[in-house]
DNA sequence: GCTGTGAATTCCATTATTTGGAACTTAATT
DNA sequence: AATTAAGTTCCAAATAATGGAATTCACAGC
């Protein structure tokens, strides 16, 4: 059975919100969110030993990192001695959350493209190579919003993705395309930059992307970019669905809701932030 | 209109989470960690200036501090200058919320209670003198779970905190005292260790705690109180809503189906995590 | 109960980063 | 154009992080 209609491929790209390729100049601070991320992104719980694997550091010098990141509540250690992530963390992402102007913005409008179109709504934001999801409005079941919303998924197999690709800018985009690591998820994923920009060329003049079970094998999408003229917005909003029950055309014909829906998210965010951006 | 029956007091208190009479022996990251906490506990986004303000540092420190933060994606920059919470943190949240065992194990113990009461069921945990809330079942309305989810709220003038508090040892209930700074939310706030001590010898003899309009005027709860042997959790379970339609005879009601409901997911925990616990 | 093995923790001289005052640049205001 | 405030950069001194080695701890096998 499918739960929800959304790819859930949360655990299957490492690291996906660092830019592995450029390492950043945060000195100590940035070493500390390598280890966050470590400890985050990983399946299970780590022990000492598990982290001393993948972190490159002396054990004395993991050993005080990992000491000032639990102090932190950032993550926790428990009693079989394995480090979790820490719930502090969630107290800074509700506040992250519940204060975001572009959602909040958004908001009433992802509940009418619901209501239009009987599937999963999804908003999105690139964040580097990334699309974290921002809100989710979905049907009949108990929602479980965590489980996807501020998930980070790949931008190059994901709907939202690569329609926040279609409108970046040229260099921008040049400058993002190396820090891509294709990953196949599934038969129809693209796994290198040349199909990848065809695909987003077409998506430019269309204004609408498909994702084609590129991420998740039976779920399909429709996206639509959102975008503010300064460039300090890129993301897009999404209809998903089973496959079975979305076909191409009903995908096509929902193209067009989905473009008038991010034409008034953009409309209204001019407003709210002022006529420059 | 009541929105949800649950108290939406988020901005509330400050710094909650972090244990302002002693400060951390973390080094670097502590000192980031406060601004961090400055910059997502407050109202709005925060420009350099008003953060000079609050966090006692040297300007150029701080520009230093914030730009590594900036960098990292733990706070956003925007286009006025000012400074807001970063998305990055959402996606640390997700996967800490996703996996989450005490959370998973409750899950459909806490949709049971929802179907037995009718009303809006929390599941929080304590964290320094703070609840955070894992997860929440609610009836009809289109849920905004991170309005609530992730939230840390005071243990005192909380249901689930008061439960908490319970069952906490002497001598760690004695330690944690001192860090309580006492806000009046409402007229039936306690504001003193002395009130909230007597209260709580009453909440370990009946196994059962209620908050009677003490942190959002006209919202009500009872609670029972969660816990592992060995202290590693320490959390409870509520039932809250609007107290024009919950008598304090209906939460007495309630008050046993909540403990058999806090008893089954001990159980549960006992079995799943190792029985030493 | 003793011993051996691997894991985790502590120690401290060396090294690198952070600090903070002041000078400087930029943006806004009169 | 002058004035003031806001934000940014600089660098010697102060502080914190580093990392190799020694120590302690946990536990399985004899």
């Amino acid at each position: 059975m499918i739960s929800s209609g959304d790819s859930m491929a949360q655990a299957d790209d490492e690291s996906v919100l660092r830019d592995t390729g450029t390492p950043r100049d945060t000195g100590t601070l940035g070493k500390l969110m390598v280890l966050l991320d470590l400890v985050t992104h990983a399946d299970a719980p780590l022990r000492f030993t598990d982290i001393l694997a993948l972190a490159n550091q002396p054990r004395g010098t993991l050993h005080r990192q990992l000491g000032h990141l639990v102090e932190e509540g950032l993550i926790e250690l428990d009693a079989e001695g394995r480090y979790a992530p820490g719930l502090r963390l969630l107290d800074f992402a509700s506040r992250s959350w519940a204060r975001n102007e572009f959602r909040l913005i958004a908001a009433p409008h992802l509940a009418a493209l619901h209501r239009r179109t009987g599937e999963t709504v999804h908003l999105g934001v690139l964040r580097g190579s990334s699309i974290i999801y921002l809100d989710k409005v979905e049907g009949h079941q108990p929602v479980r919003m965590y489980s996807q919303i501020g998930n980070a998924s790949p931008c190059y197999c994901t709907g939202v993705g690569k329609a926040a690709l279609s409108i970046l800018p040229s260099d921008k985009l040049r400058e993002l395309l190396p820090s891509l690591r294709f990953t196949r998820f599934t038969p129809a994923t693209h796994v290198n930059a040349e199909t990848l920009l065809v695909e987003i060329g077409e998506i430019a003049s269309a204004g609408h992307a498909f994702d084609r079970e590129e991420h998740e094998a039976g779920i399909c999408c429709v996206a639509a970019p959102i975008w503010s003229d300064d460039g300090s917005f890129i993301g897009g909003v999404s209809v998903t669905g089973p496959a079975y029950r979305l076909s191409m055309e009903l995908l096509h014909e929902w193209a067009v809701p989905i473009q008038v829906t991010a034409r008034k998210i953009m409309d209204e965010m001019r407003i709210r932030l002022g006529p420059r951006r």
